[in-house]
DNA sequence: ATGGCCAATTTTATTGGA
């Protein structure tokens, strides 16, 4: 059995004790983080250390950044796309454990469809597109992390009030498909095709208790992965109580 | 059984998140 977690922990500083209270009560063997809002100095590897985690940090101060965690050795980091574009934003780590491959992302939020951040955030996804087409190979791998797009109206809280919003634009939805299509199969969806599940909830307007969320953190695995999943599940117990990160972990258990 | 934005910085307002 092989535990693999997608959580966007927003600031892993503001949550660090949380964060690893979680992580010893659940034992993932791959703990994938986003928005860890901080350098790769600060982040707090010895703290996972003593639970006998490695680490591979890619960090950012104040936005972004992203981590990930394995009990077993991490190899073969790649930090960013390394493809000669803009690399400002610290969204992207790639990295090996055990012959599987990961890919742990954060994609931008977007703000609001025709700003100047929503067509960030699509260039962003092309070029992900791009780079998973030209390096993510065949072999064994995993794409996770925070896509910021819910794939289809199943998948929102209220799809009337969501319509062309962001995470949920027809074009982002496009965007998304474009990368699945490559071979990657939404293993949430494959053993749940039909359950109303949310990996967010905002923050404001009593959002979480009311059930307002959206699905946008996802675990995505190529065939011979996907055959191997049991259960993917979301932690809302990880929602709850003082100050939770707005998004709860995505968890895929692997036999 | 979930609770009325939050985190970080530019810090007593502003920016970005989603």
């Amino acid at each position: 059995m092989m535990r693999i977690v997608t959580w966007n922990i927003n600031s892993i500083r503001a949550r660090e004790e949380r964060a690893l209270a979680w992580t010893a009560a659940n034992q993932p063997d791959i703990l994938c983080l986003q928005e860890i809002k901080l350098e790769d100095a600060e982040f707090p590897a010895l703290a996972f250390r003593g639970l006998g985690y490695e680490a591979a940090v890619f960090g950012q101060r104040t936005y972004n950044g992203v981590a990930i965690l394995s009990k077993r050795p991490i190899k073969d980091v790649v930090r960013g796309f390394s493809d000669g574009g803009d690399e400002a934003q610290s969204r992207f780590l790639s990295a090996s454990v055990d012959g599987l491959r990961l890919h742990n992302v954060y994609v931008p939020n977007g703000q609001a469809p025709g700003t100047d951040k929503y067509h960030y955030k699509l260039e962003f996804m092309a070029r992900l597109d791009r780079w998973l087409r030209a390096h993510a190979g065949d072999g064994p791998a995993i794409l996770l992390g925070d896509f910021n797009v819910a794939p289809a109206d199943l998948d929102v809280h209220d799809p009337v009030a969501w319509h062309e919003q962001i995470m949920c634009s027809t074009v982002e939805r496009a965007a998304l498909a474009r990368i699945v299509e490559a071979g990657w199969t939404d293993t949430l969806r494959k053993l749940h095709p039909q359950l109303s599940v949310f990996t967010w909830w905002d923050y404001r307007q009593l959002s979480f208790p009311k059930g307002k969320g959206l699905r946008i953190d996802h675990i995505f695995a190529t065939a011979p992965v996907a055959a191997r999943v049991r259960e993917v599940k979301v932690d809302r117990e990880a929602r709850k109580g003082k100050q939770p990160s707005d998004h709860a972990p995505v968890i895929a258990d692997l036999d």
